[in-house]
DNA sequence: AATGAATGAGTCTTCATTCAT
DNA sequence: TATGAATGAAGACTCATTCAT
């Protein structure tokens, strides 16, 4: 019916919405009901509890950001330097676009840190692991990963990369450069003593970087689009 | 007295040891007293609540952190290049033996986001805003970014580091992939599917690429510890 | 469906009971629950917080001395003189049968005057100017007043009341001569030394002398019920 | 030695000027020590604990009371009428002069009344019954109450008073009245709906009527004070 | 599917009071 | 007398979750 909208994907926006705002501890599940204009116990019938919904956001975010890698691997006519330049924008934009969603993603990479540890994985909270969501992560937060570096096996194959590099570790070294970006982001905007670099300034830097790190012989295939004047 | 250690010290060493094995959400104040020792209400006589606590923590963990910075530093002998990659173990082995700290910092990084962010400002726990910590932590925060910026730019000089980077821009790349890292590793240790890689290959590979990304003409004043072979 | 009552209702019932034991202070929120029957969270459900409870059944104090004041002016075949004769033995019985309401209304003048004054205001405490019933008690507290000088002006109109009188001072003065005879009921009681009247025959002497400071020329339209053999 | 004022003393008087401030539930002990420039211990030292310094205080507070009558009956030339009339000023003075003594005055004729009562005794506060100032107050309390009496009866005596008065009744009455005007005052200062008259006006006409219902047969031995336009 | 009243475990925090020195 | 670190009982309040309807 026209109007009558998902009431599971209803309440997943509400989540959305209010998590970024207040975040995720700060956000009473009756809040999401109202914010979705449903009522309280409704929640708890699409979702077991409020860690099952945030898993459920997660796997979400995990599938928006899968389709950012698939994209740029659809794109035709780049190299793969331009595709994990190409990529690396789009995960900026992503953190910025959806900043739930990316933050979803990191406190994931968390939880899975204590889930593979065997002392860690006991203080996890037993919602998770007994969340649905979380078992349907476990299967698939590796692909946006594989692409990834299929991107930079590509790039090694034309020539693009330099054919020394181990096409797994570089591109965990540009998905850990990505994430600490976020983080960093913090004390670059602040109003510092001495050190003071805008955003824009290090996010250029930071892709010239990264060229000069995987760069092959191959010669791109259109200029870039980033000024190595920064430098 | 022997035995006799100062409370503060206690409290933030039982508050500590708690945090990292329980979290900060999960840890209350009356655990942190019990393992301290005293009293719950004498926790409260030495830190106004427990966000004060934990803003108590993460500033012992700045100071930590910049002794890691100031200690390579200090090292003599070292160009540029070899101090970065110096440091990078370090800040390595300090996520490692240091979580609680190390996370407190990134976490730290997160409130700076929202405090220097108009909109989010508001969402950000008042009992933070009003602890004295916190505003210690806002004088001394850039400082170990300093240090680290120091070195780039002592690299340069020495042409151990290629000349044209931009000293700030350089180490917050660094500076970022380090903080990434720590976020990234669950990701890299769980069985997955198709990737794996191990935690030390991915170090020493992260740190060659970092070395890639830096070089200047200048050779090494000896040989380098991590070896090539990896890519 | 007998035996459900009305939950609200139940918890005020409750309260009132306990405030009239205990006092306020003394009395725990779980305290009020459990004497209602309920749960210490449903309490919250209905009630902001304890301050936001007080002034609920401040606001049904208000609303019942009103009723009584109500009653006297709808009494037919009275006269101002014996209204107010009729009130005041109204009020002295009302703050006997329920102190606590009684109690609550001279408290609620309390924060009145503070509320009124520029450097008390600040004083008071928050929950109580957030409460809901606070802002419906400012509407309505003037009512009984308001009725009681009507009463003063009826009297002056049918000539059993001095006509030089001002109904409004006339009014406050009887108002405050029976608050204040609640707080001085305690100081009679007592077993002193010298002085020594029983509350019984303070009660009369007081509604005597309230008819002497009144009295116009009209004789009473019945034999008043005082016996002036007390003075 | 110069300057060093006893300690209780410093106490009572630190206590007092923040029991006007805050209140007395929210001043806390500590507060009251560091008002008083001495240390939290010591208070426990000269108070037993923070009820019996309620009780000094307010033992004091009746000793000054005491004193305002004794003034008033010292004063030659003064017939029992106008004595009652200097005594009614005086006291509408202190309330106003020394609101917690006051206060305290009126709260501890609560106190009374709970002891005097044998089922509301159990509630009373087990530690204001061990008060030593308590006991003294069960001693004295009645001496402000004696003298007003005494007033009264010189005033028959005399003849401005009506001679069928009973003395104990009246002054009770008058002492209500007294007490009930604070209480009142409030609802006087509100911005109310239609009743409004000034505090002012109101403590004239509260004077003129309490003329009206004493005056005896004698005129004023001097004229009085208050304007009777005011009715 | 849907509601929202009802539950109660969970925790922070305050502060009067004590006591070793 | 004097200090102030140390204690611990007490209580308000929140919110995820359940369940009768």
């Amino acid at each position: 019916m026209a109007g009558e909208k998902n009431k599971e994907k209803l309440i997943l926006e509400a989540a959305t919405q209010l998590f970024t705002t207040k975040g995720f501890q700060a956000t009473r599940m009756e809040d999401v009901a109202k914010q979705a204009g449903i009522s309280k116990g409704l929640t708890y019938f699409y979702f077991k509890n409020k860690e099952d919904l945030f898993m459920a956001l997660t796997k979400k975010a995990f599938d928006l950001l899968r389709e950012e890698f698939r994209e740029v691997l659809r794109s035709k006519g780049k190299n793969g330097l331009e595709m994990l330049h190409d990529l690396t924008l789009r995960i900026w934009d992503f953190s910025i676009q959806h900043p739930v969603y990316y933050q979803a993603i990191i406190q994931f990479l968390d939880v899975l840190n204590s889930y593979t540890s065997a002392e860690k994985k006991a203080q996890l909270d037993p919602l998770i692991l007994e969340s649905i969501h979380f078992h349907k992560l476990l299967d698939i937060h590796h692909e946006p990963i594989r692409l990834g570096v299929q991107m930079v096996s590509q790039g090694i194959k034309d020539g693009s990369i330099r054919p020394e590099l181990q096409p797994e570790i570089t591109f965990y070294t540009l998905w850990s450069m990505a994430i600490g970006y976020q983080k960093t982001g913090g004390a670059i905007a602040y109003e510092g003593k001495e050190t003071k670099i805008s955003l824009e300034a290090w996010k250029n830097g930071f892709l010239k970087l990264m060229q000069d790190m995987l760069k092959g012989t191959i010669q791109a295939s259109k200029p870039q689009v980033v000024q190595t004047t920064l430098f």
